[in-house]
DNA sequence: CTGAAAGCGCTTACAG
DNA sequence: CTGAAAGCGCTTACAG
């Protein structure tokens, strides 16, 4: 055989016309049988069942598709900051993915993955291909152009839930940041803390680690400390903001006795700052961050932070988006989150 | 308007033969120009692209996929070990996901990604279905159930690749785990270990592990060094694994000045447990992993590491898999790996 | 270079 | 409860 024709099906399409005839049925018949519809008798189902079985047939989902008009599908992009290494992606964004293809497989949905990121490479018509029933954007929040491109499909009309988003006017489901940051802050005071500085970011954009600082400054102020922001520079990776930002305070001669860092890897940098300058975590200053990823665990010390719940954030996300899709509404927004104590903030 | 018509789409579908009326030609035409078939006149293309832009039309790709037979998608299939969390899955697995997401894409194709675990959740006829025109399956080498599941399919006739598969009489892409244990055994003789050890399973499974392994030994003797394994147990989770193969390593009371572990989260449970023990990396013993995660570089110290070019294999499998789809050969297996030199290795 | 027509494989009113 | 028929929106021989 020629190897040209290798590239031609192996083997004929088995039809639906074919288990009919197997099974002795019109094909109408097949379909509403494989589908499950009440109206087939259960014999009739049973001769179709095993005729499709006996012949190996599936359904072409392309052929149901262009007949109902639903693809049965969500599509997920991913927005990366542009030209970032696939491999330096925030856990935790690759972790919802995670949690987001299993919500929708449990759904009966499957999902059409993309990583975005340049002006070149965007792209989200899916609906207008009939691709996908909707789609669901997660992502950097700092890629300002991938952001903006979705928001515009979502405003003619496209059916889109975001994780990460800039934008307020969008669907959106958000990790609770002002009440993890209070839970954080508070393990801070209640461990003995007064001086508590927080580091973070305050780009423009990054509405999240706002919130987690709004939640830090609220439970400060309710505790009569007073807040204390060390600015990182948000345009660098996170973990050398987190170093930097550890310099500077070490720098201000400032004293202080804890840290909250509104996400992991700023923490992770900071610790590592504290360990070169002598500094020990957590007899010197306890240390908390905010995301929960794989990474804080394997820290020395290990780190304290707080974790959204993953698997409910992609199954919200999830649900939002079929609530969309079916016209009806929804109203959660929040993931929960909950306060993971190890031993960077462990008193002895 | 009642809110159950929401549901309905929001406008009539715009189709070619719309946009054929719009440009005054006739809708095979119209498939022909957008499609980019070099036959058309170029005046005729200019016309029919402008109605297609000002109707805001996209072909329907069920429609063409349905009339083509193909699919223009590829299923990625990530196998996890069951009831594992998603957010605990290796993170090499999720860069590599991210890679092949991106080769897909350059390729011309989409990426239908789903994580596997369970025998209630495992699917793979995405052929059969036409949802693909062919699956790379990546993942934990330690379901052996999954794995089995889609040899069976490949030896049934799916066009398939994997990356971690026990199995060897399918079609696969691994790292130079070989050479690449060479290499960091190597660099620890340069740098003066003599005594090095090599923490790692050997479970039955796990071929990438005795790969290293093996690479490891042949290495050593080399330098007319023994070879010396400290077995961990490989049914738990990796982290601990390192740290029971660090502590029973200690234990021997053989003294070492060097060891390899055949992963980093291996690498990165030793060296918690070496801090714990008062053992200083690299002054007392040198440590080096393989992999090269995140994690890796945030450790105290950063831990030297052996990686695999990631974005290389996300192609190379994207590759392998589109040579088998249309019937053409495709040698390259393995995937070239790098030192990466750190802390924990560093002579002072 | 362009058009008329067939057909990919389903689902679903419609009829009985 | 089942069947005959229409039609989803394309691509691609075939004819001119």
């Amino acid at each position: 055989m020629p190897i040209a024709d290798r590239t031609r099906p192996r083997t004929v399409r088995v039809t639906s016309f074919d288990v009919a005839a197997e099974a002795g049925v019109s094909q109408s018949t097949v379909s509403r049988a494989l589908a499950g519809d009440p109206v087939v008798s259960e014999a009739t189902r049973r001769r179709v069942t095993e005729a499709a079985r006996k012949l190996n047939y599936s359904v072409d989902e392309n052929a149901a598709r262009l007949r109902t008009g639903r693809t049965g599908t969500l599509a997920v992009v991913v927005i990366c900051r542009p030209d970032e290494d696939r491999k330096d992606l925030n856990p935790f964004t690759y972790a919802l993915l995670g949690t987001i293809c299993a919500a929708a497989s449990t759904r009966g949905y499957d999902t059409l993955v993309s990583f975005q990121d340049g002006p070149e490479n965007l792209s989200g018509r899916y609906e207008e291909q009939r691709k996908a029933d909707g789609t669901i954007v997660i992502g950097t929040t700092q890629n300002e152009l991938a952001w903006r491109y979705f928001r515009d499909l979502a405003q003619a009309g496209a059916h889109q839930v975001c994780w990460g988003s800039p934008y307020d006017d969008l669907e959106w489901i958000r990790a609770d940041n002002h009440g993890g940051a209070r839970l954080a802050t508070g393990h801070l005071i209640e461990r003995g803390c007064r001086r508590i500085a927080c580091i973070g970011s305050a780009g423009p954009l990054q509405r999240q680690f706002q919130e987690r600082y709004d939640g830090y400054a609220e439970r400060m102020a309710e505790a009569g400390l007073e807040p204390w922001l060390v600015e990182s520079d948000y345009g660098l990776p996170r973990e050398e903001q987190g170093r930097l930002a550890a310099r500077a305070l070490l720098a201000s001669g400032r004293p202080f006795d804890g840290v909250f860092a509104v996400c992991d890897e700023l923490a992770l940098g900071a610790l590592q700052e504290f360990a070169e300058a002598g500094v020990r975590v957590p007899q010197d200053a306890a240390l908390i961050g905010f995301d929960g990823i794989r990474a804080s665990t394997l820290a020395m010390p290990p780190l304290s932070t707080v974790q959204a719940d993953f698997a409910a954030a992609g199954a919200m996300l999830v649900d939002k988006l079929l609530a969309g899709i079916a016209g009806e509404s929804h109203q959660q927004r929040r993931v929960p989150v909950q306060l993971l104590v190890r031993e960077s903030t462990r008193r002895d």
